[in-house]
DNA sequence: TATAGGGTTTATCGTTAGATAAATGTAGAT
DNA sequence: ATCTACATTTATCTAACGATAAACCCTATA
């Protein structure tokens, strides 16, 4: 048995460079090939079938959620490590979910960087360390939701519409300005907000608009 | 006359041994040294008397701005290259003031990494093209400022309890979750409002957070 | 002491925001 | 065709917000 393939994907050239110099350093690992971003990647992984998938998040043309989503679906035995560096809570389980084995940030040391793939390619799971804790401490919280929600558990997802006023919010645009911008009426836009507040569980805009920055609906 | 000397500040590893293997592939360029926060940087500027640093902004123990400010202020000769993810236009500004000579992004082509260093090096200035564009942007609403002011420009500066009820508002209190918080009436939080939103120039709570994380008053 | 200036606090009032209820439209399911 | 489910839209009402004006500290300076 050869040694371990590995794709890099990340639209920094300079970092996607650093990995491949430090994996190459090892005799067992071997880079099979690159990808700029998100398209790239889910080809590249099918044609060249690595046995790792080193996935930044931050990727123009197709998110690392949506690569691993895609790749974990698809016949593609390859396994995925996130390495980003986004160090939310929320981001590590939402890519778990999604079916990647690894989570690190992009400060790791190069050391830590080979004995995590090595891990991995041997079945194991391996997360940053200082980000287990919040892992830990996120699915507490989740456990503690289930609990509370003895009922059926609310559709909470933003429809399209909603989204689109939820952005214009973090605008900083009052409900009339948002009513003209979509050519609605001043209340049908209160409507949507009220439908947004329960559905992302905030009171008020403030909130809202903290919760979509934090959540990464839109960018500062 | 030798290789141009390079000092790389970075508190990713990774990246630190992407650029340096780019970096080393040109005959005419060396990498002189690496930190991995803003002291270290500044100590080995001094020790090793580079030409270049190629310097991060967010690093732990002294940010970018910080060191930029201290080397340039020395006797330390190095041209300081900022080399970040930040494509915010007030932050190129900032860094220009500080004394910086060159501004790139992480995002960079190595081939164009090793033409501006160069160009640094002979005394020329280099700006990551599409950040041209802001900078421009940039000083010209600047301009505008200044002329908008014939009188006595606003002592628009945020006091001590002001930055106080706005860093609260960020965490999406409302009115009278701050009065208690601050063992106030909610008509005194409400008059604290209207003289940050007039100072900061916006006209609700929703922009205040806006400005705020947009100039870091407070982080997400 | 007087007196001015800036920061902090309080009060009043018109405007905006948000909760609640409900009508319309549209798609798929029976 | 009817029903169901959900997205989108509108209306009404109460609570919260924000503008404006003004009082009350402090501290400094004459």
């Amino acid at each position: 048995m050869g040694p371990i393939k590995i794709l890099i994907a990340d639209d920094h050239a300079l970092l996607r460079q650093g990995i491949k110099n430090v994996l190459e350093l090892e005799s067992d690992l071997i880079v099979i090939g690159e990808a700029a971003d998100g398209e790239e990647a889910v080809r590249k992984a099918a044609e060249l079938a690595p046995d790792i998938i080193l996935l930044d998040i931050n990727m123009p043309r197709g998110n690392g959620l949506e690569v691993t989503r895609q790749i974990t679906a698809s016949q593609i035995a390859s396994k995925v490590v996130i390495l980003t560096i986004h160090d939310d809570e929320s981001y590590v389980l939402e890519v778990i979910k999604a079916g990647a084995v690894g989570y690190l940030l992009k400060d790791i040391e190069p050391g830590m960087l080979v004995q995590a793939i090595r891990l991995v390619y041997e079945g194991e799971s391996f997360i940053y360390p200082t980000l287990a804790r919040m892992l830990f401490s996120e699915i507490n919280r989740q456990e503690e939701k289930k609990q509370d929600m003895a009922k059926p558990p609310d559709e909470d997802r933003l429809t399209y519409r909603e989204v689109e006023v939820l952005k214009l919010i973090c605008q900083g645009l009052s409900n009339n300005e948002i009513a003209q911008r979509l050519f609605l009426s001043e209340k049908t836009v209160k409507n949507h907000l009220t439908n947004i507040f329960r559905k992302i569980s905030v009171t008020d805009r403030t909130q809202a608009v903290l919760y979509a920055l934090k959540h990464r609906i839109v960018e500062l």
